[in-house]
DNA sequence: CGGCCTTAATTTTTT
DNA sequence: ATTAAGGCCG
């Protein structure tokens, strides 16, 4: 026994064989789980268990003595995955997940500035601006530079301030090569200055800081680097530059050759890279490899999820991408159900048929046993497409819910509250001043706030503090605003978070507002639950999780940090010695400011009925990561999906492509894949084909309920041929559709047919570009006009009053 | 100052 | 079609 035990301290890599963490785990998860402790990427394909061999590395790295739990760091993109992975590993262990650095890359960077906020040149009490704030910031800011807002819109400095952080460039580090250029940059360090007389951060400035911190202190940087010999990261593909620099300054060396760098764990599927219009780099896995010489590369590509027809067809279509690392899934189920294919006529009967569908599902018709509700999910493009889906979910009382949409932090009233809140933290946050100066109305127009921000700009000071330089009429409203606010503060100096949340909505006036406004109702009840959201916050979760400084000695020596059970090998590097200048012990934040801080962190749920069995209806970006029994991917159109604005480049069309795959990998047992002739779409009715992705998708794997439409075998005119029936074709499943169903006629798209007698999909002959594909029509009578791809000549919109179009047969 | 009307935009989203 | 935001008038 005894022997045994030191054997296994001194060879941790014995254990592997029984220890129970690896028992259910595959041979490349169990690889993976046992790596060295080196640099390592895991090439985990959608279903291939993921998260569990992230967390059960971490668990594996504990239990071996391989690192203690202060010696981990790991780092997600959500919340939500933070917090499956910290479930998971005190499943598996006996370890004090919350003394652990596991968090979001915004969380981690909190806790770090938080720490070492004088380094940081912060207030310690800091506060996030979101996305709405940081706009709001900017459109003030420009409106007092007089920057011409129709050659600067405010949104486009918003993306071009974020996008320089995603860089790591501060203003002065930006190339500029135009007026324009100089004008922008012009603007982000205004607005640079802005944030810092304000205390406040935006979520690039989290990140940027954090970077620069490490980068320029090196007491800290050696810390750091010393302390965490481990650092797992989840979802790389999505990193964007900021993030990779990050993680590389926490790992030290990355080639090790000095024998100071950490192991970094990267997880990732370049399959499931679908954020490159926020900044994402599939990139940063081939720079991964290639700088930190990454000598384990394991591929995940058993897949638990889903039957083989449906990982066929999600195979064969992400084939079609030329820039990949390359992988295949696989699975041991067998083929299961084909996936089903639906045209429908219109936007209308498509939904009306996806309804049907699922009734038959949700009764269990066609299956063993009915499918819960929750495991049907509705995917689609764009949110736009939820509304009809919606409608005819409604008119069949269908219980559904509708993800995406306002969180709850992110509600008007909430963010109000919330602004009442952070001015009794901070009161030179003038972000949150503005927001509620006048709200509830209160005789302060934008006349008098103008005035007070010419006040405040020449004094360079806060609106708060310019306030009692003014005078007159607008002065004394302002001067009774900033009194309010004041006593607030007073008043609420000693109270619990929750007093002070009640207090505060008594007296900002916000509850009585509401009161009077028709659909104010709601409003209060949000009010109400942001006091239940602060109890809870309080009690249950422990607050500060991620918004209270730990500081770092404390964090180390502490019972919780050392959490293992006794029973498990002590750690084999020893602690680190250096405690880091002003992480003093004890300096926490107000219950008050940990609960802002987590308010912008963390923006909740924004789903909305929750708690009945509904069916779930989702972008296909906002179903990344999650699962269902059964999913139908509608709106499977040319323009839609792929969307128009990526199918002009290839790169564009190769994220869509990933995005599709997404889609169909969501899928346990039954798929559903569907298009619609005609969609409203902007008031208008457009023509559609299907989707490019059909053609790359497996034949053998797919079951066509109506007649699969081959670009209009028929009379030139296609109608009446090609045309779909709302009956089903074949065999068996599903039952034919009861004609009363539809509340529109079998075809309606024969009626919104338009004159010219065109129709996407088909061939047309034109003089001068010859034969070619029609796209898309739009418009009606002498308006009418063509998209048309020509192989020679591109893609043209043609006036049909004007060009000569002959239907090829 | 506040309500009403015109105007323009309209992939995808987390922190 | 729908909505949000900004401008204008009472």
């Amino acid at each position: 026994m005894r022997g045994r035990f030191l054997q296994c301290r001194m060879f941790p890599e014995l254990q592997a064989a029984d220890s129970p963490l690896l028992q259910h785990l595959n041979p490349e998860q169990r690889a993976a789980v046992t790596l060295p402790n080196e640099h390592a990427l895991i090439l985990a394909g959608a279903g291939s268990g993921k998260t569990r061999v992230l967390t059960t590395r971490i668990a594996w790295l504990l239990s071996t003595g391989q690192v203690s739990p202060g010696g981990v760091m790991a780092v997600t993109f959500t919340n939500k995955a933070a917090k499956e992975m910290m479930t998971r590993l005190s499943a598996m262990l006996p370890v004090n997940v919350r003394g652990m650095w596991i968090g979001t890359f915004h969380g981690l960077c909190n806790r770090f500035l938080r720490a070492h906020y004088k380094l940081a040149n912060l207030p310690q009490s800091f506060q996030i601006l979101d996305t709405q704030d940081q706009l709001s910031a900017i459109k003030r800011l420009m409106k007092q530079h007089n920057v011409d807002e129709e050659r600067f819109p405010a949104k486009e400095t918003q993306w071009f301030i974020a996008g320089c952080k995603e860089d790591g460039l501060r203003p002065g580090d930006v190339e500029v090569r135009s007026e324009e250029d100089r004008r922008k940059v012009e603007i982000y360090q205004l607005y640079e200055e802005q944030c810092q007389r304000e205390g406040v951060v935006d979520f690039g400035e989290l990140m940027l800081r954090s970077y620069e911190l490490m980068r320029d202190n090196g007491p800290i940087r050696e810390h750091y680097q010393r302390r965490f010999r481990h650092i797992l990261i989840d979802e790389f593909q999505d990193t964007n530059r900021l993030q990779y620099a990050w993680i590389k300054m926490f790992a030290g060396d990355p080639t090790g050759t000095s024998g100071s760098s950490n192991a970094v764990f990267a997880v990732g599927d370049d399959d499931q890279s679908i954020y490159a219009f926020r900044g994402a780099r599939v990139g940063n896995m081939a720079d991964f490899v290639r700088e930190f010489q990454v000598a384990h590369q394991i591929k995940l590509e058993q897949n638990y999820r889903s039957y083989s027809n449906i990982l066929d067809s999600a195979n064969a279509l992400i084939s079609h991408n030329r820039t990949r690392l390359g992988k295949n899934l696989r699975t041991d189920q067998g083929p299961g159900e084909p996936v089903r294919v639906y045209e429908a006529p219109t936007d209308l009967a498509e939904a009306q048929w996806m309804v049907e569908e699922l009734r038959h599902l949700v009764r269990g018709e066609g299956t063993s046993e009915g499918i819960p509700r929750h495991e049907i999910a509705i995917l689609y493009r764009s949110n736009a497409q939820s509304r009809v889906i919606e409608t005819a979910l409604f008119n069949a009382a269908v219980p559904y819910r509708v993800y995406g949409g306002l969180r709850f932090f992110e509600r008007a009233e909430i963010k109000h509250a919330l602004a009442y809140l952070r001015l009794l933290e901070n009161p030179q946050d003038d972000t949150s001043f503005l927001r509620v100066v006048n709200f509830p109305p209160r005789g302060i127009g934008a006349r008098s706030v103008e005035q007070l921000q010419d006040a405040a700009r020449a004094a360079r000071c806060s609106l708060h503090d310019a306030v009692s330089a003014t005078t007159g009429k607008a002065g004394a409203n302002l001067g009774a605003f900033v009194a309010k606010i004041d006593v607030l503060r007073e008043q609420t100096q000693n109270l619990s978070l929750r007093e002070i949340i009640d207090l505060v909505l008594q007296h900002s006036g916000l509850v009585e507002h509401y009161k009077t406004e028709r659909e104010g109702a709601d409003r209060i009840e949000n009010l109400e639950e942001l006091v239940n959201a602060a109890e809870s916050f309080v009690t249950q979760e422990g607050f500060g999780r991620d918004a209270v400084a730990l500081p770092v000695d404390e964090l180390r020596q502490s019972p919780a940090s050392q959490g293992l059970d006794a029973n498990l090998p002590q750690l084999n590097e020893p602690a680190p010695d250096y405690v880091p200048p002003d992480a003093e012990t004890g300096e926490t934040l107000s219950p008050l400011a940990a609960f802002l801080t987590h308010a912008a962190l963390e923006s909740g749920d924004n789903q909305a009925q929750a708690g009945q069995d509904a069916v779930q209806l989702m972008t296909v970006h906002s179903a990344k990561g999650l699962e269902f029994d059964c999913v139908f991917v509608s709106g499977l159109e040319e323009g839609l999906f792929p969307s128009e604005r990526s199918m002009s480049d290839y790169e564009g069309l190769e994220e869509e492509r990933r995005l599709m795959y997404v889609a169909i990998t969501r899928a346990r047992k039954r798929l559903y894949l569907s298009y619609s002739q005609t969609r409203l779409l902007h008031g208008q009715t457009r023509y559609n084909i299907k989707s490019r992705f059909f053609d790359e998708l497996p034949e053998h794997a797919l079951k066509w309920l109506t007649p699969k439409n081959q670009n209009f075998g028929g009379s030139a005119f296609g109608f009446g041929s090609g045309y779909p029936s709302t009956r089903h074709a074949g065999g068996g499943l599903p039952r034919d559709l009861a004609p009363g169903h539809f509340a529109s006629p079998p075809v309606p798209a024969q009626k919104a047919a338009p004159s010219h007698g065109l129709r996407s999909g088909m061939q047309v002959f034109h003089a001068k570009f010859g034969e070619g594909t029609v796209l898309m029509l739009e418009g009606s009578g002498d308006d009418a006009r063509a998209q048309i791809n020509f192989p020679r000549h591109g893609i043209k919109w043609l006036a049909l009053s004007v060009a000569k179009l002959t239907p090829v047969a």
